[in-house]
DNA sequence: TTGTAAGCGTTATCAT
DNA sequence: ATGATAACGCTTACAA
C-alpha cells in the first residue's frame, strides 16, 4: 500500500501541504480555526503518518539520540551483560520515548569512527558511558550535537556529565568496614586508570584508612579486571593466603559476588570468615545470597538524569551557549546487608 | 562547518553526483576505472558521509531495525532488568551492526501503534520479543517488512521465528528432577497463558511426570509472576508448609533465586532439604550460590540467529515471496550444579 | 489566513 | 561511460 504522504492530506482536506505542516508542527498561529478542523480530520480519516527521514532531511534532525556503551573486548558485543550498563539503558530509554524520540544502541568500533555515524544518522545527542581514547572526545566535539557523559573525570567544559562521588563511595565503604572492627582491609578492583572512576574508589579507600589511622597496604589491593572472575580468583587466593585480611572492598558488585564464590571454594564462609562489601548495588545484590552489603548508586536516577539533561538540551529553547555545563552528582549511600560482620576484638 | 554532501565530491571530482553515486553504490558497472578513481579521492579528501536520511528518503529505507521487548508494568521501562534481554539484544546489536545498520531500542506504549514508528522510521525490519495483544501483530502484517519472532508460538506463517521447544525443555528439567529420585515435585511460574512459553514448560512437566508414572498435582504448581519475589514468597510457602514435596522446577532462573532465598529464610537449606532447577541459564546462574542447576538455552545465539534471520531478509536477494518462513529451534541441554540432591529412598 | 515554491541530500531514469 | 533531472516527503520563507 502506498503511504500517505503530506500531499494527501492536503488535498483531502482541500488545502495546501504547508497548511498542515503547519498544523502538525503546532505552527498553528496562522491558519484559521475552521482549517484546523479539517486538516486534522483529514489525518485521522488518512492514517497519515509523517516520514521522519524527510523531516529530517529538511529540518537536519533525526529525532534520534544514540547510547554509547563500551563493549567486551573478546566478541565485540555491548555489555549489557554487565547489569548496570543493562539497568541504566532502560531508564535512557524511557525518558528518550517520553519525548518521542528514540535511542539506537551504538557500539563504537575499533576502526570506524564515531563521526560516521553521527553525522550520516544526523543524530541530536548522544550519551557516553565509559571511558574512551581521547579521540572519541574530540570526534564528539566536531559534530556540534547535545552529549552527556555518564561516569566520567574528562577534564573538558564542553560536556555535561552525570555521576556520582566515586572518591566519597571508595571511602563510604571502607569506612563502614572500619567501624565494624575492620582493620586488614583488602581492595579487588579493575584497572585503576588515571582520572577512572575506580582511582577515585581507590583513594577513598586510602583516605577512609588514614583518617582512621590505618596504613595503606599495597600488596592489599588486588587490581584486575572487573569481573566475576577476578574476584573469584582473588577470593580463593585472600582466604587462602591472607589470614590476616579480615575484610574485603570490591569496587563493582559483580566482583564482590565473584569475590564470594572463591571464599568459599577456598572453604571459608561469608561473613564470618571474611567481610565482603561491593559497589553498585545492581538489582542482583539483594537477590544474592548472602545478600550484599554495598555502596548503593541509583542506577536508574543516574540513567533517568542524564537523559533528562540531553533531552532538554536538544528540545531547549535556551541556547546553550557555553554557559552552564551541568556537571551533576547522584547521591549515595551505604546499605547494610548480609555480608559484613562486627569484628569484636 | 557545512557538512559536505555529494555534490561537493562531484564538483571536487569534476564529475556529476549520479556518478559518485554510482560508485559509492558498488553499481560502478557503468563507471570508468579513471573516474572511479577520481571520486574515491574526493571522498577522502572531503572526507564526505552519505546522508542517512536523505538516502532513506529515495530509496524508502533506513538501516535501521527495531528490537522490541516487553516493558515493565509498574515503571514503563524496558525489561533490560531482565538479564535474558539484556544477553539476547547485546548479541542482536552486534550482528546489526556488523551489517551496517543500527537497531533502535523500542518499547511498544499502550496508547500508541507501533505502526507509527514503524512507518515514520520507515524501519527496515524488526525483531519481536515476548508476546503482545493481538493487534501488534495485525499491525505487523500491515507494514511490509521482514520481522521475525523470539519465542513466540503464534501460529502465523508471515513471520519468521526462532525459540526453543520449550515443551522438551520442561520436560527436560522434571525428567532430571525424577531421575533423582524426586516423586513430588512442585512448579514456580509466571502466568501460564495459552501458547505462551511456560505453557509449553508446563506441558512437559506435566508429560515428564506422565511418562514416570507420578501422578500430577494441580496444588503443586505455583502460577504467579516470573519474577525473584514470585519465588522467594513461593519457597518460603513451600519450605513451610509442603514439607511432602522435595523438588520444585522453576521456570525462570531469576524465579529459581527467589525460590533458594524464600527457601533459607524458612531455615531449610538447598539442596539438602528442598533441591531446585532453573530454566534460561543467565550469566548470574553460574554465579549464584548455590551455583544454580537448570536448562541451558543459548540465549546469546538466540539472539544471534534472529538477528541473522533477519538481516539476511533485508539485505537477501531472494524475493522472500511466501516461500520458507523459517521456523529455527536453538537446542537445549541441562547444566548440572549445585542446587539439585540425589534423593536416596 | 493561505498557497507557492525553493530547498534538504540521495537515488534512479533517461538521454546523450 | 557520463550527466541532467525528476522524484522522495517535508519545512519554511516569501507571496498573495
Amino acid at each position: 500500500m502506498k503511504k500517505t504522504t503530506i500531499k494527501d492530506v492536503a488535498s483531502h482536506a482541500g488545502v495546501s501541504a504547508a497548511a498542515v505542516s503547519y498544523v502538525l508542527n503546532g505552527k498553528a498561529h496562522k491558519v484559521s480555526e475552521d482549517t484546523i478542523q479539517k486538516i486534522h480530520d483529514s489525518v485521522k480519516a488518512l492514517n497519515y503518518i509523517p516520514n521522519i527521514s524527510a523531516r529530517g532531511l529538511a529540518k537536519n534532525t533525526s529525532e534520534l539520540v544514540s547510547i554509547i556503551i563500551p563493549q567486551t573486548e573478546s566478541r565485540k558485543q555491548l555489555m549489557l551483560e554487565n547489569p548496570f550498563y543493562a539497568e541504566i539503558i532502560s531508564a535512557i530509554e524511557a525518558v528518550v520515548r517520553d519525548y518521542g524520540y528514540h535511542a539506537i544502541l551504538a557500539g563504537v568500533d575499533e576502526g570506524v569512527s564515531y563521526l560516521d555515524i553521527s553525522v550520516s544518522r544526523n543524530l541530536d545527542g548522544a550519551i557516553i558511558m565509559g571511558v574512551y581514547p581521547e579521540r572519541l572526545y574530540e570526534e564528539c566535539k566536531k559534530v556540534n550535537i547535545p552529549i552527556v557523559l555518564i561516569d566520567s573525570y574528562i577534564h573538558d567544559e564542553t560536556f555535561a556529565n552525570v555521576g556520582i562521588d566515586d572518591e566519597h563511595g571508595g571511602y563510604l565503604a571502607t569506612s563502614h568496614l572500619i567501624a565494624k572492627g575492620h582493620r586488614n582491609i583488602a581492595l579487588v578492583t579493575g584497572t585503576i586508570r588515571r582520572d577512572g572512576v575506580v582511582e577515585k574508589r581507590f583513594l577513598g579507600y586510602k583516605r577512609a584508612l588514614q583518617e582512621n589511622g590505618l596504613f595503606y597496604h599495597p600488596d592489599y589491593v588486588f587490581e584486575d579486571s572487573v569481573s566475576y572472575e577476578h574476584g573469584r580468583v582473588t577470593g580463593r587466593l585472600i582466604a587462602e593466603r591472607h589470614p590476616d585480611i579480615t575484610a574485603v572492598f570490591a569496587t563493582a558488585d559483580m566482583v564482590a559476588f565473584g569475590l564470594i564464590r572463591g571464599i568459599h571454594e577456598a572453604g571459608k564462609r561469608v561473613p564470618d570468615d571474611l567481610s565482603v562489601i561491593g559497589f553498585d548495588d545492581i538489582s542482583m545484590a539483594h537477590m544474592f545470597l548472602p545478600p550484599l552489603t554495598t555502596v548503593k548508586q541509583q542506577i536508574s536516577y543516574k540513567g533517568e538524569t542524564a537523559a533528562r539533561l540531553l533531552m532538554e538540551q536538544i528540545v531547549g529553547e535556551r541556547p546553550r551557549r557555553g554557559a552552564e555545563v551541568p556537571r551533576i552528582l547522584i547521591p549515595l549511600e551505604l546499605v547494610e546487608r548480609d555480608t559484613v560482620r562486627l569484628l569484636n576484638g
